[in-house]
DNA sequence: CTATTATCTATACATTGTTCAGATACAAAC
DNA sequence: GTTTGTATCTGAACAATGTATAGATAATAG
């Protein structure tokens, strides 16, 4: 909004060098800025400094374009939450809880502060097709952060084993669903450290409030 | 898709009668089969048989007719829910299990079988401010639904009470993140009834696999 | 019957996604 | 180094969209 950039930025080269990169890039900080439904195929080209019609050349339509963005902000998730993990100092079976919290709450940071991008990750933009859902999940990042985490607190003893086979499918479900219903006020903020200590308790993980960052 | 319907449909009268619930109608109806962003406000108003500008007698701009299908649409999703409640016939406390997984399986097939709609009410378009999220929450039929159930699953002693205070929050973020994880295609369609046996369990509502639907 | 008012129409405008013929610059071949 | 070829980008055009404005129409009140 603050800046309508409807006038073509210049350039130095005829050719750009990499335009699919700077198009997603740019169209990245749009959506991020005005959200999804306020982004033009123009605007973005214009603010890379090149005509409409030079977009057609990588991406078949305006569609294709946002979907490029979605996909490459899979892995900036999946970065957060490595760096949350990589921030904690705690070691053995402390670790494993503290770890589980951190990636809940990075998850919901990310949605947070993030919002129209989180709001592209998991619309209609990204919907994965039936066949490909099985291959795409096992294969991302997160969901094998996710993963490894839960081992670990099954392994330490730190979780109800009878619940383990529920782990990732549970606690992704909660902490997406927490993260989107506050996101879109249908809950308060407030609600998602509530919400992170009763996955906890249910999980058997945490004994009462007992969590993250002791050493 | 199937029905363009560019071309004014022909009225009788010169008054429509009830122009805004025939907007709100026709709004819902392209938008149930083709998405919301394929609506145009122009084709809304040609299905009903006005012109473009006659919409704005009633709605601001477009986003306002949207929201007004939204709004109506979470009184469509209690209605599911009241009606497979309704449908169960179970007595004493296994009811209020039956009822507890009943109140998920309708939350999720409203989403698997009504996507478009599922994704306008919990998109931007319905998205509410920080100021009335707790007043509007407490007055959602849904909400009071959930809290009803919780609190007999509660009473007849078939619920971990340390848990109880979690019960709707956990519950509507786990059925909401699975349905939406789902609908989106990250996680597969099977994965639901699963998630489902997880929160029951790890609620300790449920003994092993012996819910629902007994007499 | 007349005047008032709510309701709807016609027209216009800027902006959008998309197409297509052509211009431009780089790279390889001679 | 010149020529040829090819990938890349431009310009103008099109239909469709949301929306504003001025005016037409019909229901209602006096």
């Amino acid at each position: 909004m603050t800046t309508p950039t409807l006038t073509r930025q210049p350039r130095t080269s005829y050719h750009h060098g990499n335009l699919e990169h700077a198009l997603i890039a740019a169209a990245t900080a749009m959506i991020r800025e005005n959200g999804v439904e306020h982004v033009s195929l123009r605007a973005v080209a214009a603010q890379v400094g090149v005509s409409p019609s030079a977009a057609y050349h990588y991406f078949p339509d305006k569609d294709a374009l946002i979907s490029g963005v979605g996909e490459a902000l899979f892995d900036q998730l999946a970065d957060r939450q490595e760096e949350a993990i990589a921030a904690l100092t705690s070691r053995g079976a402390v670790a494993a809880r503290a770890r589980f919290r951190a990636l809940g709450e990075s998850y919901f940071e990310w949605g947070r502060s993030e919002t129209n991008l989180f709001r592209l990750m998991f619309g209609v933009f990204c919907s994965l097709d039936p066949g490909e859902v099985e291959q795409k999940r096992l294969e991302s990042r997160a969901w094998v952060i996710l993963h490894n985490c839960l081992d670990d607190l099954a392994a330490t003893g730190a979780m109800d084993p009878a619940l383990r086979p529920y782990g990732e499918i549970l606690s992704w479900s909660v902490v997406h669903g927490a993260t989107s219903l506050i996101v879109e006020g249908h809950l308060p903020e407030a609600a998602f450290a509530s919400i992170l200590d009763g996955l906890e308790l249910s999980l058997g993980i945490a004994n009462g409030k007992a969590n993250g960052n002791s050493k």
